[in-house]
DNA sequence: GACGTTGTACGATGATTGCCGTACCTTATC
DNA sequence: GATAAGGTACGGCAATCATCGTACAACGTC
């Protein structure tokens, strides 16, 4: 049976809003992630050493991708996060460095 | 009968932790008490113009208190709030003026 | 002293959050 | 086809959160 590959909904750079990416970087689990991300390119879900289960990280990554901080794209069986950097600072200059920087 | 003032606590500057900021930085009635904090220098609470009560408004100045954001003292029967501007500036530099600027 | 102003304290409530386990889907490999 | 690996979906749970109303405390002013 042929299954329509699912689609993985980002918001748009204009749909960011400022709240809802302070409080999905404001958890320290979800922080170390992007700093995780920030200092190497693209990578799985499971290649992040935090000290909760799949299933948590699954929550995490979509906290992470709904707020437009994270861009998930799907190869194989893994699911491959990068930084959106150009639309965080394009939108909220500045913020992702000094937050990344303080870490 | 003669009461103690009662002593309003402040994390010292070094205390001050970076997803606690945050997240007292992620609610928008927080956001919106924060911008005008930043323009203008010492205010008290009722002089914020935002949509909820009393008793919420002093939630939300205790949530921004203890994150150490804003620092409060008493003068008469006023709270006088005041943005901690150095001490966010020191430990989380550009922070604050990227939130700003962005909101 | 009575009253008004400013703000806190103390519940209470409904929504959200962070976490987990289990079940399941998809893809790749044997 | 069976198995393993990477993730998601769903449901549940305990904790936290944002909000409110009511009561009250401190200070000024009449």
């Amino acid at each position: 049976m042929t299954v329509v590959q699912q689609e993985i909904s980002h918001p748009t750079r204009d749909e960011l809003e400022l709240s809802a990416v302070l409080h999905a970087l404001s958890d320290p689990v979800r922080l170390k992630i992007v700093a995780a991300l920030a200092s190497e390119a693209e990578q799985p879900c499971a290649s992040f050493d935090v000290p909760v289960t799949k299933s948590t990280c699954t929550h995490h990554f979509k906290v992470l991708r709904e707020a437009g901080v994270i861009r998930q794209r799907q190869e194989g069986t893994s699911r491959l996060n990068t930084l959106r950097r150009d639309d965080l600072e394009a939108r909220f200059p500045g913020l992702l460095d000094s937050v990344l920087h303080s870490a």
